[in-house]
DNA sequence: AACACGGTTGACCATCTAGTCAAGATTGTT
DNA sequence: AACAATCTTGACTAGATGGTCAACCGTGTT
């Protein structure tokens, strides 16, 4: 029987701060080391607990990380979601890209945890690939595509146009040890100049 | 003693032969597991060798992966080693940008291997990162400047030009998982717009 | 105080995994 | 054929790792 997806009782305050810290742990481990790459010792460590009591707050390795993957995947959508049809397409766009520039600075160990999966063939994230994110990538590349057909924005494909964003936003965060060795540590100034690059680029690209 | 790396005896048809074996084999299951995800049973089975003939042309696990590793970067700076100061800026720049799509569509596992080490922190290749590869990264960096300086290209950091191209690029072979699911299967037709849509990308953003 | 429940852990187990070794099979050379 | 060098492997070991369990501790309620 699981341990967390029974939410029928609630959980006492001992039961959300511990999970909060496991979980914490758990992304700190995970996104480092890989599923495989992690061990139990290693999260209880990074907990600041013993290796049982982690056991008791979630029924094994696997599970933490289907919790955190879970979680990371219920609000990974939503900046493609917030995509607006009506909006200003240049805006609406770059407002996307910021976003996801956003989240690759103040998340980045969320994004390697995605990265490290899909990196290594997405095992465990196949249906939301296929299914969620599928769904909602087309329904937006429909969007672009209205936009580029009115003339508001350059014709180019919109599925690679989407994939570029992806690509070049979550680079700052997932090779960001490539990026820190190649440009002696300061990875602070290197987000700074991402931001102001990444803009100059769509500009000048989406402007037709 | 390192096994491998001794080679002051020439190596026989059988040591060529297997030592290849192992090395694809290994670069099949470390690409697709990383390091820590991948077991030496996984890679004897692979290879269709026992584990201890395995471990009878390498010193270790360990040494496998390094002896991969090398071998990779040898070439990996081969395109950018490649851009000729002398020659049309957007030119040379066009050409890197097409052989670096091009080892990614050829030699996806290669840059998975790479992909997973620099996800991971780089632990075994930092040595090379802040060495051969940032030196030769400033140098180009600088090639670049000075071709914008002459206003023969757009105005860009050149350091972020450059990470762009190796985010762009990779992508294709590094999270070809998600394109593929995302996408529906034919990961060729991505690959074959994706040259398309690079090079309508570059072309516009570099063009002053 | 006493009770019940939630929370914690040392000690333990089964399995997996990197690596060893001695003995045997194959190959090349004379 | 005979010999040496190379090559191969079944059986093994030591240590790591995911997970269990019975016993113990802490907290709030009556």
């Amino acid at each position: 029987m699981s341990k967390t997806t029974s939410p029928s009782k609630p959980q006492t305050r001992i039961q959300k701060r511990n999970i909060m810290i496991i979980l914490d742990a758990a992304l700190e481990v995970f996104s480092a080391y890989g599923f495989r790459g992690t061990t139990l010792d290693q999260i209880a460590r990074q907990a600041g607990l013993s290796k049982p009591n982690v056991l008791y707050y979630f029924d094994g390795k696997e599970a933490i990380h289907l919790a955190l993957l879970s979680q990371l995947l219920e609000t990974w959508l939503d900046p493609l979601r917030a995509i607006d049809p009506q909006g200003d397409p240049k805006t609406e766009l770059m407002r996307y890209i910021r976003h996801k520039l956003q989240m690759s600075r103040d998340f980045p160990r969320e994004s390697r945890l995605f990265a490290n999966e899909i990196v290594q063939g997405a095992p465990r994230m196949q249906a939301f690939l296929q299914g969620d994110l599928r769904d909602l990538v087309d329904e937006k590349a429909a969007v672009i595509q209205a936009w580029m057909k009115d003339g508001k924005l350059t014709q180019l494909d919109p599925f690679h146009l989407i994939f570029s964003i992806w690509a070049l936003t979550q680079h700052y965060a997932d090779f960001e040890a490539q990026i820190r060795l190649v440009r002696g540590s300061n990875i602070e100034q290197s987000h700074d100049g991402s931001e102001d690059f990444l803009g100059q680029v769509f500009q000048k690209l989406l402007t037709p």
